[in-house]
DNA sequence: ACCAACCCATCCT
DNA sequence: AGGATGGGTTGGT
């Protein structure tokens, strides 16, 4: 798939509203939602080899839900964010958590993870999506209903394809 | 610096 | 329906 494909699918599921590129620090220096934007509209191509790269693995995401991201990631947040960030990441392809079963296995509350999920600076590529609450879906991207909730559902379902 | 009060992408009774 | 819960934020002193 081409990349504008991509790029049409991110639109598509508002990817860009839920502000992919926030927070992002890298040792190329810190990745602005102006290199993604432009990366969206094919003003111009990725700025730098880190954009580049990210860029690739999210196109091969895209047509294979079960490709890994592989990125050096160096979000900011409270020790407490980090370490739940990090088990995010931990989470393979396809599995699914509840809020109560990682609250128990970081030895916290479940709401505190939720609170943690919602301030994940990288939605998707730490895969804050595979975390749902014991009867419903959960949230998405800081809403509880709407858009968001249909890109975390497109993205389990888009996992699951075999 | 501290504390009280509130906010939540939850869960249990 | 209501209460417990834990981390974060805000606003007061």
């Amino acid at each position: 798939m081409p990349a504008s494909n991509t790029y049409c699918a991110i639109a598509k599921y508002s990817l860009a509203e839920i502000k992919l590129t926030l927070g992002i620090k890298t040792h190329l220096g810190k990745l602005t939602n102006i290199d993604f934007l432009n990366c969206n509209k094919h003003v111009i191509p990725p700025q730098n080899d880190f954009v580049k790269d990210i860029v690739d693995q999210l196109n091969r995401y895209i047509n294979d839900g079960k490709r890994e991201f592989h990125i050096a990631l160096e979000p900011s947040g409270t020790p407490f964010q980090l370490k739940v960030w990090r088990a995010l990441q931990a989470i393979p392809v396809g599995v699914k958590l509840s809020y109560g079963e990682m609250a128990k296995s970081l030895h916290t509350g479940a709401r505190a993870i939720g609170n943690a999920c919602r301030k994940n600076p990288v939605p998707i590529i730490i895969p804050c999506h595979r975390v749902i609450a014991q009867s419903s879906l959960g949230g998405y991207g800081g809403a509880t209903q709407g858009k968001n909730l249909e890109l975390k559902r497109w993205l389990l379902s888009h996992e699951c394809k075999k």
